[in-house]
DNA sequence: TGAAATGTTGGGGCG
DNA sequence: ACGCCCCAACATTTC
């Protein structure tokens, strides 16, 4: 074969590529291609944090791509359109590209390679972002998984093997005259108002920084991951989810990272790490094929009986929570760590989206919307698990009764405070012992540390007692079947950035 | 990947 | 010494 295209999505890496190996392998020439097409992953489009690290993954993918001797293009959708067109201009006779399991995505490719396969351009699709496709595993019966626990246990027997890493192919020169491009600034990712700061300061994409991170979390952190993981004060996570999403990394690589650390003496614990850090690309893996067989759960209850559900409407209490003004404290350092850093740790995820669904009673949606919009790791079947298993909704969920209480979940897993001092300084100098619950602090204590509450500090926007036992009624009485999805509209998430 | 209510136990104060 | 009460600490049940 003279020319092959290499169509780059999610999977903006150059080692362990499937797609760009095997054009490598096959053609004399190869043609990196991006083609932008956020419309094509409606209702999903990416949101603002999203575009930002896109728009940085993209510039290391040029970058390494232009030391090899070889040139990223990038082409504006609609995707068949743009590729068949760059088919034509550069004689290309193949289309490569990665698959990806997003439902709109998954009929868009579908679409394209028909629309390839008449203007003569053949398409080869290659499996590079998951361990195991959503079709690789099936239950005894034949059918879908819908809980964790068997999925797991399947998905580790089918991985006791599993192929190592591909190595970056060598990329031969190309042509003379390389196709246009249109500069990576054209394509508006990035926001007018800068309000990105806070990203650049936490956040370094790319397949360089990947890796630099992966193994960084091995040397460091792995040891103590099964309990730092839930530490929100801590650098106890991997911080790998982003580079996972865009696929500056490939689980395999994980997988084979994790596997390579030889046991070292002492490394229990290690281990232990290890295996819960391993469970976690399992959750991924989880979600990536509920979302496949299931593919209305992002915008529908997995559970029917959720359908007929009633969720409450308040807009000045979801613009609270947006906002981190709840007057909750741990709610509101989430909500402004993901403001301001496009990112939120794991645990106060579920914590600020058991306060959303079960306190203030709003529908999930508004949540996965908020989330899609302002994390710099927002993925649809991840996104889409986490909020349907708080809501109760989804495939495995938590049991209607399991409601977060975010001042007992300040005390266990930010024992020092550090984690609220950081992010609510206008309550730091309260004592460890009033500052997670500022509403029930004497006045003297408030007083001392200059705190007025309802001023400096909102007051609690609800009673935590009270909207728990109110959320437990709605949801017991609820277990019923239900009529008709009464889904918010989209666009009542409140302001966008 | 929960929290609160309820039940049980045992130590210590005290008459 | 003994019974009684209180309550913290822990276990179990319930939502």
């Amino acid at each position: 074969m003279r020319t092959a295209l290499v169509w780059f999505r999610n999977d903006l890496r150059l080692a362990d590529h499937a797609a760009l190996s095997a054009a490598a392998r096959a053609a004399e020439r190869v043609i990196p291609v991006y083609v932008h097409a956020p419309e094509e992953a409606a209702p999903w489009a990416p949101g603002s944090a999203s575009r930002w690290w896109l728009h940085h993954s993209l510039g290391a993918l040029g970058a390494a791509l232009a030391a090899e001797g070889s040139r990223l293009i990038l082409r504006r959708g609609p995707s068949g359109a743009a590729l068949c067109a760059l088919a034509a201009e550069t004689g290309a006779s193949a289309v490569f590209f990665n698959r990806t399991f997003e439902p709109a995505l998954a009929a868009r490719d579908a679409a394209v390679e028909v629309q390839l396969a008449e203007a003569g351009v053949a398409s080869e699709s290659f499996a590079g972002n998951l361990l195991l496709e959503p079709a690789a595993l099936r239950t005894q019966a034949g059918g879908a998984f819908r809980v964790f626990t068997p999925y797991w246990r399947a998905w580790q027997a089918a991985l006791e093997v599993s192929a190592p890493p591909l190595p970056r192919p060598r990329l031969r020169a190309r042509g003379a005259n390389p196709p246009p491009s249109l500069a990576l600034d054209a394509l508006a990712l990035l926001p007018r108002i800068r309000w990105d700061a806070g990203l650049t300061a936490r956040f370094q994409p790319g397949e360089a920084a990947a890796l630099a991170r992966l193994e960084r979390f091995l040397d460091e952190a792995v040891a103590d991951y099964t309990e730092a993981r839930d530490r929100p004060d801590t650098a106890g996570t991997s911080r790998l989810s982003a580079h996972l999403h865009f696929g500056e990394l490939s689980p395999r690589q994980a997988l084979a990272a994790i596997r390579a650390r030889a046991p070292a003496p002492g490394a229990a614990a290690r281990a232990r790490g290890a295996e819960a850090f391993l469970r976690q690309l399992g959750w991924r893996e989880f979600a990536h094929h509920v979302l496949h067989h299931f593919p209305h759960t992002s915008e529908a209850p997995m559970d029917p009986r959720f359908n007929g559900h009633r969720w409450r409407s308040d807009s000045a209490g979801l613009a609270a929570w947006q906002r981190g003004r709840t007057g909750i404290p741990l709610v509101d350092a989430g909500m402004r760590e993901l403001w301001a850093t496009g990112w939120m740790h794991n645990r106060v995820r579920m914590v600020v989206a058991s306060f959303l669904t079960k306190n203030l009673g709003l529908h999930w949606l508004e949540g996965a919307r908020w989330f899609h919009e302002t994390l710099v790791d927002a993925d649809l079947a991840n996104n889409t698990m986490g909020w349907q298993w708080t809501a109760g909704s989804g495939a495995d969920a938590a049991p209607y009764y399991r409601i977060f209480n975010p001042v007992l979940q300040a005390e266990r897993f930010d024992p020092d405070r550090g984690y609220l001092r950081r992010w609510l300084p206008e309550l730091a100098r309260l004592p460890d012992e009033w500052l997670h619950r500022p509403f029930l602090a004497p006045a003297a204590v408030l007083a001392a540390a200059g705190v007025t509450i309802g001023s400096d500090y909102p007051a609690p926007i609800v009673d935590l007692k009270r909207s728990r036992e109110r959320a437990l009624e709605t949801w017991a009485e609820g277990r019923g079947t239900g009529a008709t999805p009464a889904a918010p509209r989209r666009n009542s998430a409140g302001p966008k950035r």
